[in-house]
DNA sequence: GGACTTGCCGAAACCGGTTTCGGAGCGCAA
DNA sequence: TTGCGCTCCGAAACCGGTTTCGGCAAGTCC
């Protein structure tokens, strides 16, 4: 919090930075009147403003965030932490996902400020610690739970903030979320096209709304297929390899076992391979398996993996822009957005095994 | 650049901050006096100073970071450009890699600010933006390249940063580095002590320094061991399972091939598994497989891969604790570390199939 | 008891931008 | 010619902190 005596150095000189003031003794005006021309105020002569601007880019001129910041409240940054002690999973997503975010922010010349944090309570003063210094004006929330304490953080502190995942509309938030549900509703429908009548459900851990939304759509593809609903097809918190071996098991071993097992969540679906194998049965014939997330790991099994993939970079892009819309002013209700998982069809899934002895 | 006209509406106002003023107002001080005691200055008097902060905490007050980055020139942020381009490696150490950082940075009340890149022109500009706009303080730069212009441009502009490698000591950089060549070493020496004589090694790309380092590793593991160094041995350019398989079916494909193999990188490693089995050999009985990096993936795979693993979240943090000591006024030359890899024995490697039939 | 430290704090300048306010200069109609 | 409005820019306040400087009061030394 307070700093130590070692940050009253001076710390050494860095290049001299061309300031506002160098560029406007340049051009003979003021940096009054520099900084509207480069802000794009109405009240400068055409010309004057692309004469300035011209200057700016050849002595290399850029404002220093912080300084803007302190007169217009904005950091132009946008904020995420990341809860590094929640499963392998979103390792994979994780690139692309920040990807997404910061190639959207650079468009808009905004930054992206990270944190990791442990715990919730980590968590939760990890965003308030980014609010208050304004490390960042408004804060990007992924993997939204059912119970979310960061929400009502930030909305009790007025802080901007967008959630990947989904809300009830009268709570007006910002969201951006991907349509699990009609995704399983489809892997459902595919099932059932190919011949499938016993379709087993693997969820993943309950805390989260996109769980709750993925068993929805397996529910809903169910009813619409005329099938019945079996509770014991569905298994939950499955979100590791060792989770989804146990589950698979569990399913394989019933009296009356699936032809096919759709997982939540790909990771999870990786553990259907070692489980098929020592039963001696062979994923893609034997047993149709098909994931959830489009993770890289689902490419190296054999059969490859047949998953619903997310496109997590575009997910990440388009929560910077509509996080940015919300700080400039937008109405936080009203900036919703969906899209969904397409599927990609590789050697997991296939006819059930007695229609395959046709 | 430039703003448009939208962002000059105003943001709504987030939940009204306590700034020094209304502390310095609440405790009877000026704000100077206040700000001197929260900063440790010695002209404060102990008693104030603890009154200070005693009052801040229970305020709540946060200084503004980019109010006093304006006076201090500094916005306690690290700079961080990730290559999304490059491989889907750094993908499973970038949850580790990220955490090591901000936790380091955290502790000294520091943040980390990201961008990505999608190649080298990209990678420079990027650098450039947040070091102009004062976003960072400083740059971490990983994965460093022979030919690294990064280091050119920071050197040039008078700005600190570390690097995640080495660079020759003339050169004046602070660097955290893992010392490949030490584990390259040991490996070599481990295949001996099995009874390995033929040992070969699998590199990954020529164009980062680490390669080069791993490769005199091996070499000077042979050396030790007595072993003659042949170079048909010796695979380059691999980072992907695909790469790595090619490379082991070469490697097999050889008259006098070899038992054991070495990969300087885990992910290739993964290769020799379907290469192996193609050939009807069980890895860690017919044939001797070891990677480097500590990559999750390995313990997906049977047998599980024998390697070096690598601490990334320590390297993390000991280059956010580095850089930033370098910023606070630390010689840049002086600031250089180094950390070992560490074997983990799994159940890739044994000893040689001749040996073992005794 | 006066001069000289020393400890401690107030006052004000300062950092590099943004935003407000006012007015000079010009064109145009009365 | 005067008056009016409009365009465009300069001057200065302002944002929320940090840092410099100067001075008051108490203690110390002769």
């Amino acid at each position: 919090m307070t700093n130590t005596t070692g940050e009253l150095r001076r710390a050494p000189r860095a290049a001299d930075r061309v300031k506002i003031d160098d560029l406007a003794r340049s051009l003979g005006l003021t940096k009054g009147t520099v900084s509207r021309a480069m802000n794009g105020y109405p009240d400068i002569a055409e010309t004057t403003r692309s004469r300035v601007r011209a200057e700016a880019a050849r002595m290399g001129y850029a404002p220093l965030s912080s300084a803007q910041a302190i007169r217009t409240g904005r950091a132009r940054a946008l904020g995420l932490v990341l809860r590094v002690d929640e499963f392998e999973s979103h390792r994979a997503f994780l690139t692309d996902f920040l990807d997404g975010i910061c190639r959207a922010a650079a468009q808009e010349d905004w930054t992206l400020t990270v944190t990791t944090a442990l715990s919730v309570e980590d968590e939760l003063s990890a965003i308030w610690r980014l609010v208050t210094e304004r490390k960042a004006d408004g804060m990007i929330l992924p993997r939204t739970r059912i119970e979310d304490p960061r929400i009502e953080l930030l909305q009790n502190g007025g802080i901007p903030f967008i959630i990947f995942g989904r809300v009830p509309q009268d709570r007006r938030c910002s969201w951006f979320d991907i349509l699990g549900e009609v995704a399983f509703a489809e892997a459902v429908a595919h099932c059932v096209s190919l011949g499938h009548r016993r379709i087993a459900f693997v969820n993943g851990r309950s805390e989260f709304t996109s769980t709750r939304q993925r068993l929805e759509g397996y529910k809903a593809g169910l009813a619409e297929a005329g099938l019945p609903l079996d509770p014991v097809l569905i298994q939950p918190d499955a979100m590791t390899p060792d989770e989804g071996r146990r589950a698979t098991d569990a399913l394989l071993a019933l009296d009356d076992p699936p032809t096919a097992i759709l997982f939540a969540v790909d990771w999870s679906a990786l553990g259907a391979y070692p489980a098929a194998q020592a039963r001696g049965m062979e994923i893609g014939r034997d047993l149709t398996v098909i994931g959830y997330d489009g993770a890289p790991e689902g490419l190296q099994v054999t059969p490859k993996l047949s998953t619903f993939a997310v496109d997590t970079r575009h997910a990440g892009g388009r929560l910077a822009h509509l996080l940015i819309e919300q700080i400039r002013g937008g109405d936080s209700a009203a900036l919703c957005e969906s899209a969904r998982a397409t599927f990609i069809r590789r050697g997991s899934d296939g006819p059930p095994p007695d229609r395959n002895d046709d």
